[in-house]
DNA sequence: CTTTTATGAATGAAGG
DNA sequence: CCTTCATTCATAAAAG
């Protein structure tokens, strides 16, 4: 019943992007049960620090997301990766830069269903997919051109469509740090405030 | 590390010989994320309670607000500046879960009030986050499913689309508390929400 | 193999 | 409520 992703029309590249059905493998399971082990082992070590109630706030020394926390950290390239993207093929790549451009950036239920109907032939596709496709080129379309200050008067150009093939002229650069957190933000204690879930152990 | 062999039934990828299979759906996915969340939050939760016992704060740059400076792994990200943009903290996203899935989808003023002043216990929250969460979890949960009703009984008719990557599996409805039983004593610290794990994937 | 970039997807918030 | 937008996250693909 699930996402059994196929290597869709893609896979015509020998060696080179086949995609299997990876969900997960031995490996990645090993790697989580550690994880979860990982994050026993802490709240055990926190227990019992708190208990011992040592006026030695030296938690930092303990180093909550080093000590126990390694495996979770420098398995990072594990990433427990879950679904994989889709990935449109050239053709319907091609397609959908049609649409956009001609198109007005109203994809429009309807629309939608024709269109992911279309490129159905052209490889695996969902509404979705076009859907969220739509949607990150007109954003992204939009953010290149404000960030474009490079000279020139400045004109409120927004809606507007641009070139088949005049997408990434501008290198621009912004950072979207994205520094190989495996989920960091949730498995990190990243937010203080108190709490009292855990009375048990006063 | 060699764990056991997969059951070399892939015989089809040409670059590396498929090495994945599907042990894990990703619902189960999901749930397992959850549980990570959960022990995140449970460490995090320790550790404030340490602190505050201690009356020693320097155990991390931890700052109260919205401003999520968590020490340990954060992203390169320096925005001191703090996010413009609610994010609920696990528990947070536990507690509204629950609320969700037992809760009628009808928050209620009232009730968003009594909701956001609990978990304002827990992170920097407002009412209008609560009113809003209850309203994309609604809206969402309700396009997954109509998105994904039972595509199961349908046989490959064309290519090879069997099931589309419906990438929206919203675990909203999560309920099947199966225990990875390999390893419970790993897990000693069962959330008393979200205790789930994965399915024993022998 | 590791790091960087491009981009599909998730989600909080705003509009109607 | 439902749709749309903006921002962020995660990962496939590309670069080194």
């Amino acid at each position: 019943m699930e996402w059994e992703k196929q290597p869709p029309q893609q896979a015509e590249e020998p060696g080179g992007g086949g995609m299997f059905v990876k969900v997960m493998t031995d490996e990645q399971m090993e790697v989580l049960r550690k994880q979860i082990a990982c994050y026993a082992t802490i709240c055990e070590q926190l227990v019992e620090l708190h208990k011992s109630l040592t006026s030695q706030t030296d938690l930092a020394g303990v180093r909550l997301g080093n000590l126990y926390c390694d495996p979770l950290i420098t398995s990072g390239a594990h990433k427990i990766t879950g679904r994989q993207r889709w990935t449109p093929t050239p053709m319907q790549l091609q397609i959908l830069e049609r649409i956009f451009d001609q198109g007005i950036g109203t994809p429009s239920k309807q629309k939608i269903k024709e269109i992911a109907s279309e490129l159905s032939q052209h490889g695996q596709i969902s509404e979705t997919n076009v859907y969220n496709w739509f949607q990150n080129r007109r954003a992204r379309s939009k953010r290149k051109q404000q960030a474009a200050p490079s000279n020139n008067a400045e004109s409120e150009v927004e809606t507007e469509v641009e070139s088949p093939n005049d997408k990434k002229t501008k290198p621009e650069e912004f950072q979207p740090q994205n520094i190989l957190t495996s989920r960091a933000e949730d498995l990190c204690f990243q937010n203080p405030q108190t709490s009292s879930a855990i009375r048990s152990v006063d």
